[in-house]
DNA sequence: GCTGAAACCATTATAAG
DNA sequence: CTTATAATGGTTTCAGC
């Protein structure tokens, strides 16, 4: 696993939600300069852990046809080669190898048009047992959990957005909404350390 | 389905390959100028065909774990509410709800997490079996096929770009690179038609 | 990882087809 | 109504520290 910090995983939550996202508006929210977003999405590119940026079409609008997830149970080491035959094909949108011997894939298809599919990504002879499922629902859910986010003010309670207030004590980091909370967070403080 | 015509599809082709790419150099690539561009872009957010830009990420890189297929049968009728609970839960990635009834996902989770995933986000009074299967390989295709994107010609097989013919018979549309090419296709249709 | 400067890009308003 | 042009305001990148 590679190493990344709170600062990469911030970064990488927010350009999830929205890739075309300004550096500037990322550097804003995660506290550092332009120029440092640019060289850490550099390096998690390079890194490989940023595969590419893209989009999340909706592709009933784009071609008519169901959604179906179709099953391929096949002899045993031919499931890589077939996986990726099919993940080549236009009307398949996601597919998966399973240890097991199984292709899960993920398609819009015509009613007609499922068995071109297969015979034209598959040998068909390597074929055990298929099926077709009707898709009636599906998500896919780029975010990832960031390591601060939704951070609450810590006196108010809050979601902390542009203008916060970061103030380290004893070497531990603590964030407010707004510099009223802040004070009012070490008066706590010192109450608590009264009574302590 | 909605009406998109071939400027939009190869914006959506090249914005799926990089979603960070500037809109000028998609203007030049489809022929267009960049407030084109933006527009368009704007119109398909509109109409729901984009629905995010977004990252592709190798989440192996970011939490340890093996990728999972999780395959549950659920009762007749809750597969739409267990799908969408299961694709809120941080380590699945994709969900799927069948019409007989299954909810399909993909996870990365240590092994011992699996239980308490299926757990947090079902009914498990619900589920009438399942099963988890180890993957060995995913694939996720984002691209689209613009529309005149490498469409040979009918009659020669040569690459159609600018300047191309298109004619329709008996319902049918027929695309040629040149209308010399299209002369000679409906030759060749009256040679078929007479052997037939 | 930050600053500042220069190159670059997206968007707006405006004009033309 | 759609597209192009030009100007502006903002963004990214590259040096240098």
């Amino acid at each position: 696993m590679v190493e990344l910090d709170d600062t990469d995983l911030n970064i990488l939550e927010l350009l999830a939600e929205d890739s075309r996202r300004p550096y500037s508006e990322i550097a804003d929210k995660v506290g550092v300069s332009p120029p440092t977003v640019s060289d850490r999405v550099d390096r998690l590119e390079e890194i490989g852990v940023i595969e590419r940026f893209t989009l999340d079409i909706d592709r009933s609008t784009l071609r008519d046809g169901v959604g179906v997830l179709v099953d391929i149970h096949l002899q045993p080491g031919f499931e890589t080669e077939v996986m990726e035959n099919l993940a080549g094909v236009e009307c398949v949108e996601h597919a998966f190898a399973t240890a097991d011997g199984h292709v899960v894939a993920k398609a819009t298809v015509d009613e007609t048009e499922i068995h071109s599919v297969l015979t034209q990504a598959v040998d068909t002879g390597r074929i055990v047992e298929y099926d077709v499922r009707l898709l009636v629902d599906s998500a896919w859910e780029p975010q990832i959990d960031g390591p601060d986010v939704g951070v609450a003010c810590e006196e108010c309670g809050a979601t902390i957005d542009d203008g916060g207030v970061t103030v380290e004590v004893d070497g531990q980091t603590h964030e407010f909404c707004s510099s009223t909370c802040r004070t009012s967070y070490e008066e706590h403080l010192e109450t608590i350390k009264q009574s302590a």
